[in-house]
DNA sequence: TCTATGTATGTAATATAATAACATGTCAAG
DNA sequence: CTTGACATGTTATTATATTACATACATAGA
């Protein structure tokens, strides 16, 4: 990492998707800069592993809805998903997205991030976890956070009320490292 | 509690919002049965304190959707609360009611839950916090818990990868404890 | 009191997100 | 080579949310 030219370190929505590498499963190395191919081609690896071993099908479709989630590497509207399914000659129609992306999350290949309205590739898909999301109000970099503190925290007190977690959205909206610095000398 | 008129039951799909009271202030009681009538007043007169201090003005209509909230004591949707609105005269369109919740949002007297595309009235408005909803998968009661333990684990966490949080959405879906033993024998 | 100003409300139109319902295609077990 | 399960494709619709602009309404200053 730290391979990053001067160009890219004032990253917004229009960014080189390799160098400015955002959200990766080393929690230090979210927000940095580094070489997201190799993530990108390892989670795709351990993602069809999985899928053998689970008696499951990563069909056209589904296989490269996740390709192009971790290409992106950023949360992705359904619509935009679509946007690309389509100019490759898949369907254009809405369940043709939301299938494959329902089929991902429920398989734990992507997240969804309610805040946002959109999806974003799993850094860790065979891990058990539920995740914690940091969503810069920025640039929109998005990043997965270890929640094993929170969970603890949210499961103990909701027990205390006689209610049983199943499912938890924990979403923090803020400032990611390089926004905080830019913020403060405009 | 359980002071209950025979008169005012048939409200919503599942509840009556007197006997089947949820997510009221305190959280020992969120779940359990009891007069809502009085935490909605409360509130309703601290939200009028709250608005005078602070320079903003709760106008007809923000304090109809908050009466409206409170009344009906679970989260509704923009959509819902505007037909309630129309029917009393207020204006028909989906401005009306979003603006109406954003600001009350903004101030502290609405949460807004994301996993449902929902809104619902704070419990206490004034004090400062970061909320964390439990959502009943069964019945849709909605709780409002303390978060203060959550928060602190999630602001940890982030602090150590330089993020700022500024606002956190928390919450779980599960089984409230009613649903946990009609669950279980059923 | 009048009128300028900011804020709130009303309305129309549109954008964005998600699902329902049904037809067609594909593949592997029998 | 048929059947059944699953996956994909398409049409249509519902649900959620915002933009843009017009109108009313309060109130501070001339």
């Amino acid at each position: 990492m730290a391979r990053m030219s001067d160009a890219d370190s004032a990253s917004a929505s229009v960014s080189d998707p390799e160098s400015d590498c955002r959200g990766c499963a080393d929690p230090a190395a979210a927000f940095a800069a580094h070489d997201h191919r190799h993530c990108a081609g390892d989670v795709l690896a351990r993602a069809e592993a999985l899928v053998a071993a689970g008696g499951v099908r990563l069909t056209p479709v589904r296989r490269r809805v996740l390709e192009i989630l971790l290409e992106e590497h950023r949360a992705l509207g359904a619509y935009d998903v679509l946007k690309r399914l389509a100019a490759e000659g898949f369907g254009n129609q809405p369940p043709v997205a939301y299938r494959a992306l329902d089929f991902l999350a429920e398989n734990g290949f992507v997240h969804r991030i309610r805040r946002l309205n959109a999806f974003a590739a799993c850094m860790h898909p065979g891990e058990d976890h539920a995740p914690v999301f940091l969503i810069c109000r920025n640039c929109n970099a998005v990043a997965e956070m270890p929640a094993a503190p929170v969970r603890a925290a949210l499961g103990a007190a909701a027990a205390d009320l006689g209610f049983a977690v199943e499912r938890t959205t924990v979403e923090a909206m803020g400032l990611c490292p390089a926004c905080c610095k830019s913020e403060a000398a405009p």
